[in-house]
DNA sequence: CCTCCGCCTTAACCCAGGTCAAGCCCAGGT
DNA sequence: ACCTGGGCTTGACCTGGGTTAAGGCGGAGG
């Protein structure tokens, strides 16, 4: 087993039988990126996805009007991917960036679905994914509606204490869905209230 | 079959063997809610689940700061319940409130996940909804990310204009995330612009 | 060593939306 | 016919965040 720390993730999610998690990991390709490389680009075809071994994602949303808005950030041990998209059977409206060099495990959607063929097991998993997936959404959809960006910022870092140091300023704002300026005005604004 | 077209929608969904809805149909209970009753109150226990055969209901989200946020509304054929609640184990944070006069079709969750003891396609199917509800709340992450409130307002009634008449400005509002004044003026202003 | 560039901050100005308060319209109840 | 209350609008005023533009600073490459 090339992947043991990642197998015990995964079988806490769903009951996962080594036997099978064997076949997956034969299917699995290792992939290293270096910093600004990406793992997917908009208008590519979602047909793949992978878990971070490490370093650090951002998933952008690159909108019609050209603003860049942040989706999410992913870390070792995290799912990479335009999920939203490989359910839809549409293409890549995401791109995914690595912000350091960094070394992921890919999946073809398609040996997956194979995978999910073969043992029940796959299936149970995927929908814990997708439930877990929903409920980190539905969180963010709680934030936009009842908290001020400030508040948001707060939450972000007691979230997300890891990513402490490995994005930009920049990221964050744009994650939060406010600009760099305001971001900083902000912080500003409760250093002084801290004196 | 109590309920044929019910069954049809969720055959779309996943395969469903018709002897395995039959199961269901025996297990779910019809209620019948009057306008404002509430189908569940914040603090229950997020056991249960329903489909809305005939009505409209809001889910809504009552903040520490007492402020009333509108996390969706559901009419026919949609799924009611807390959805993120029941899948944490966590007590309901949403009271979901019937805006007419109202019928459903209720599931325990103890009863369902019996169900799935029994055959797969109930797996199939939970991971279908799952991720359904996953691709809603992305596009509704999406819009808090990249539109104005006047974009969304605009989006809203594109998505739902089976619900035009049936629910308050106020609740319109708490939808998108902003005040009632706010939802006044932004119609009145496009009332003017197209003269 | 200097320059350039990316990243962050600051300032000036503007606008969307929040807050508070008054007022309107209409449906229901007496 | 009268009140009452809920839902919607409007106005005055305030504030958070957008926009633009001007630096500051630190690291990489000449």
């Amino acid at each position: 087993m090339r992947f043991p720390k990642l197998f015990e993730r995964l079988a806490t999610l769903a009951p996962l039988p080594p036997e099978e998690w064997a076949k997956a990991e034969a299917v699995a390709k290792e992939q290293s990126l270096a910093k600004r490389e990406l793992f997917l680009r908009p208008g590519d075809a979602a047909d793949r996805f992978a878990v971070v071994l490490q370093g650090v994602f951002r998933a952008v949303r690159v909108s019609p009007r050209g603003g860049e808005s942040i989706k999410a950030f992913r870390a070792e041990g995290e799912l990479l991917g335009a999920y939203a998209e490989m359910l839809q059977r549409l293409p890549s409206m995401t791109a995914i960036e690595a912000l350091e060099p960094s070394h992921v495990l890919v999946f073809q959607t398609q040996d997956f679905q194979q995978l999910e063929r073969g043992h029940v097991c796959w299936e149970r998993l995927a929908r814990r994914v997708a439930e877990q997936h929903f409920v980190l959404k539905e969180r963010r959809e709680q934030e936009f509606l009842e908290l001020s960006a400030e508040e948001r910022l707060v939450k972000f870092w007691e979230e997300h204490p890891h990513l402490k140091g490995r994005i930009s300023q920049r990221d964050v704002a744009a994650y939060l869905g406010i600009t760099e300026v305001a971001l900083s005005r902000i912080m500003s604004r409760r250093r002084k209230r801290a004196e």
